[in-house]
DNA sequence: TACAAAATTAAACAAACGTTTAATTTAAAC
DNA sequence: GTTTAAATTAAACGTTTGTTTAATTTTGTA
């Protein structure tokens, strides 16, 4: 897939808007003023909007498992590994937020036609990563084996996500004043009370 | 606030198409289309789509404190009451996921002129109910200190919503053909999970 | 039965929607 | 400099949108 400047820019000033107001809630008008070329130019290059938005999903959804497996693979111990993969799962969904916010919300919608098949593909992937590295824990006798780790993800990513989309409850609830507040809390107390979750969980018998 | 059967039929129709295509992706005559209603009947009973949303969510939010405070003040101990708190939670919020589902996507868009007082209110009326009840935990010695209580509720409905809004692909993950497969994850095997996520967390030091 | 209020309807409204058209400008290749 | 392809534009297309209108039917009350 070859995307010249222009078609990275109006995926990018589209991504915003659906993040903001969803994929109907967004008109490609909107997007074309907000981009700053002609609506014509929507259909010129992506060929509808719902193709903008499947071309935006492959674009976006870059390969995760190999940074999975580089954090995985290193010469630490499986507690130090643990907490830099929740490190590295926080800071790339905060990153990701806005196209998370979209596919959370399209992909839960049974009935939408998009193509998730990507989307599915790294999940899966990341899923039998973490896995296997929390098998390997097991049989190290560091972690403990009552443990669904099929519901890892779901704490880990959910726990951000509650708070994300709560975010304006917190800033009632905790001084975060703008969005360089929000970044520094979401990777220290956040990441930290995440990593002290799953290490609880994942090493102690209840 | 009085509403008549035919309101709240309307309001659960709408409930449901909100959710699954949400409030932009639904239209007004596909409420009254599946609510077999004359398209003005919105109009005229709601005076718009946005206050029909309002209506609904008012009418929707219901005081969730006593229920919290129930479970609480029960004679058990704390973990055996904590167990509880969780499964009323869970319970709670799988059988309204679709009024969450709207509110996570509207309330998460700071630029939409929605009235989310009483969700917000109800969020911090549990919060403390919440946190006066793991503070008495903690003196009686229990619970441990080192936690972050305002983290507790995202990782307790992340950790649903997470899989509720990945649902799809937990389908492909685990057996669940329909929705009383379900179900019976979600208050058996998800509720479990997050109760010894919580407990370990509240009683383990790491 | 007679009357007033409430409920319901089909039709119409302007505005916004995604997309296409055909004409024009810009860029690249020779 | 000429030719060809790509990029860009304003305008128009037919639908669908939320809402209102005015007329009609139903319901409740005296």
């Amino acid at each position: 897939m070859k995307l010249n400047k222009k078609q990275v820019h109006i995926l990018s000033v589209a991504e915003k808007l659906f993040a903001e107001n969803g994929f109907d809630g967004t008109s490609v008008r909107t997007i074309a003023k907000e981009a700053d070329v002609n609506v014509a130019m929507i259909s010129y290059y992506f060929g509808s909007k719902e193709k903008l938005l499947e071309t935006f999903l492959l674009y976006r959804i870059a390969d995760f498992r190999n940074e999975l497996v580089k954090v995985i693979n290193q010469e630490k111990s499986f507690l130090e590994r643990l907490d830099n993969l929740i490190e590295l799962i926080i800071h790339r969904i905060h990153s990701k937020r806005r196209m998370y916010k979209i596919i959370h919300f399209e992909f839960s919608n049974e009935t939408r036609g998009f193509d998730f098949k990507a989307y599915t593909k790294e999940k899966l992937e990341s899923f039998k990563t973490i896995k296997a590295f929390v098998e390997k824990g097991q049989e190290a006798g560091v972690f403990i084996k009552n443990v669904n780790v099929e519901l890892l993800m779901p704490t880990v990513q959910g726990s951000y996500f509650n708070f994300y989309y709560n975010k304006r409850f917190y800033k009632t609830l905790i001084p975060l004043e703008n969005d360089v507040a929000v970044d520094i809390y979401v990777h220290q107390t956040l990441t930290k009370h995440i990593q002290q979750t799953i290490k609880s969980l994942l090493t102690n018998e209840i």
